[in-house]
DNA sequence: GATGAATGAGGGTTCATTCAT
DNA sequence: TATGAATGAACCCTCATTCAT
């Protein structure tokens, strides 16, 4: 009878107020949810049964559906950050390095399930204008900081040529993963086999280096 | 007598049923509101109040929201095409063609206008994916093979160096718009001023030229 | 350009204003709407497509869509009358006259066009009253006045036992229709064949001059 | 403590999901509004408004209006065809337990209430051919073949002539039935007195008994 | 007379949200 | 805490009817 045992909230977590796992199974059914139709086609209640809880439930974790959706937009820019930062550069030279980098960040970005959330966000900006903003902070930005980095010591130690290095990151980027991402965005193409990513990147890095290198 | 110029459906446009000054007045609403809400978000109440008809009148002209959408889309199309095909090049130097033409690209993607049609259609694609590839292929696309076409001349009469012309025009449009394309589809900036814009292309340009120019 | 060659109304009928062959054309448009769908469920918009006209013009021939529905009934009605009306018994026998009216009433009535009707109005009675129980009388009643006759002139010149000739009538149509009458109302079995119908009316035949037939 | 009792879909019935007090309210309120109106007729804010539960509460427990509708019907269908179950023959003479049965009928299927749903059912049998058919089943067939036993047994011990029960039944009840049906489902005339009822009803047996009696 | 574009009320249905349990 | 029944506003769409031509 008593409600003791079934108190949640009981791990660590707790931070304001509840934060369990019935918080991530509704927010896993409603990344399903929000990915597939948008924030204005997600109803709560094909949420409720994605995430396999009532609806009411939906309610004590969120204060209402603009809540939820930014929170499960809060939660998906932490991941992408994550995984960001996750790389390691490990090769041996500076082109393999750039190379891998930009495969890896082209692979994270083309993911359908990443691609889903970019559209959901877009479509979301007039209605959430500071989703958009956070969303692309976490992303495209954070790709850019993490880039300016590498570039500003390599162009300290003499790899590049002297250059804003922020610039070039911006360059670096926009040749290596803007055509793939651009067709993704739009739905316009399958995403590139491996060979094509590939390729698409060598061209960008020749491009890239040509004139970024320094001419020592 | 003459009731030739009253007639619906009449001259110019008239693809099918009837074509006429309520039909664009109802295009001219759902686009302002289909702009601001989204596909979902958009009511058919709200496109009949801004398009200052009423509601009945909607399903006259189109079966329904879907069509509307889609002939908005195709109306969309159209014009974003015809807005790059009016692109003459005029300036002496072959750079300063090449600055001009990035920066009415630009100033075409990023208007507010036409920020807001890609949002809308992006966050629409997973609905109406033939919608998405629509859009892709009379914008980027088209830009892109516009490019190539003059990109095609330039290796051929010497003045870039041998490459394939489609990977050029990429390049070229990589760097010179998608920094600034990415943060306006995310609401993330505002547009950029004149000199931020001119900054940016400069800055592409003299990568792209510096791998592409022919070497003498 | 005169109008005058296209006035209608020419012909002679014109009993109220206009009667037409577009009236006529209007007309059976909205029987073979009404029929399949009712009155709630016909629309305006059918009855113009299947009469072929603009729905403009349904209301210059009636003045909203009760009154077409009441002037189709008074129509039917007329119909149905008229094909009463028209039996002539011509056989030897005075079972086989009875006979032969029973076949051609039960024909007649679970007809799938007269069926339809049927429903139509039995499913409009409790909004037009009237109706219901103009066709009764146009219908069923108008038999049995009929029968009434010839079983009046029947017991006078002692065919039958002396009797109530409405009761026999009612008995009499009773025996012979009602079963196929019911079932074809709930649309509970198809028309009876030919041997079925005969079947059945003799079995009716035979309880009913089991009673009323004078008995020498 | 005991939750038992308020449960939803609980003892009785509740052959799916819940069935309920509300539930029965919903079923009341579209009985009215359903035989009123008829199918197309009736609209769910009528329906909820008669029953006392808003619009959307509708469609917790029915998952649209044909829904509703044919678990209407069915409901009808079941109290219709215990009402028959009901009749025990208690009189002494088997005329009078007849007697006893066919004016019960009659005042069964005579009542407005029923009146009413079957021109409901018969107006909608375009619509849902199922549903005429499950009504006539319940309602007219039935009260044919419980006569069809007591004909069979009448016929067995000798109380009846030799003849086909089931006939018997049908010309049983078209004799003592079918006029006044015929009138009220036209709504053409009101119920009948019990003195006409009466009447009509002994002339039925007589004619009936005259020919199925068993002549000594 | 004949048309069909235009209307706005009302159709069935879904929605985000609340609340008693 | 977790539920799901209940709500009524709002959704897309159809309707009977009107009216300028």
């Amino acid at each position: 009878m008593s409600k003791v045992a079934a108190q949640p909230g009981g791990s660590a977590a707790g931070v304001e107020g509840h934060d369990s796992e019935k918080r991530r199974q509704i927010l896993d059914g409603a990344r399903e949810v929000f990915r597939a139709k948008g924030y204005e086609g997600a109803s709560m209640d094909a949420i409720a049964k994605a995430a396999g809880v009532s609806k009411g439930t939906l309610y004590v974790y969120f204060t209402n559906k603009d809540e939820l959706f930014e929170q499960l937009i809060a939660d998906e820019k932490r991941e992408l950050a994550a995984a960001l930062d996750a790389f390691q550069p490990a090769a041996e030279s500076f082109r393999d390095n750039l190379r891998a980098f930009a495969l890896s960040f082209n692979e994270l970005l083309t993911g359908e399930n990443h691609m889903s959330s970019i559209r959901m966000v877009v479509g979301a900006v007039e209605k959430f204008p500071a989703v958009g903003a956070l969303f692309f902070r976490a992303g495209a930005e954070r790709g850019t900081t993490r880039l300016t980095e590498v570039f500003g010591e390599a162009v300290a130690d003499g790899r590049l040529r002297p250059c804003d290095p922020t610039v070039a990151a911006h360059h670096f980027i926009a040749l290596c993963t803007s055509e793939v991402m651009k067709k993704a965005l739009f739905g316009a193409a399958l995403r590139p086999t491996p060979e094509e990513a590939i390729r698409i990147v060598d061209n960008g890095l020749d491009v890239f280096l040509s004139y970024y290198l320094a001419k020592d």
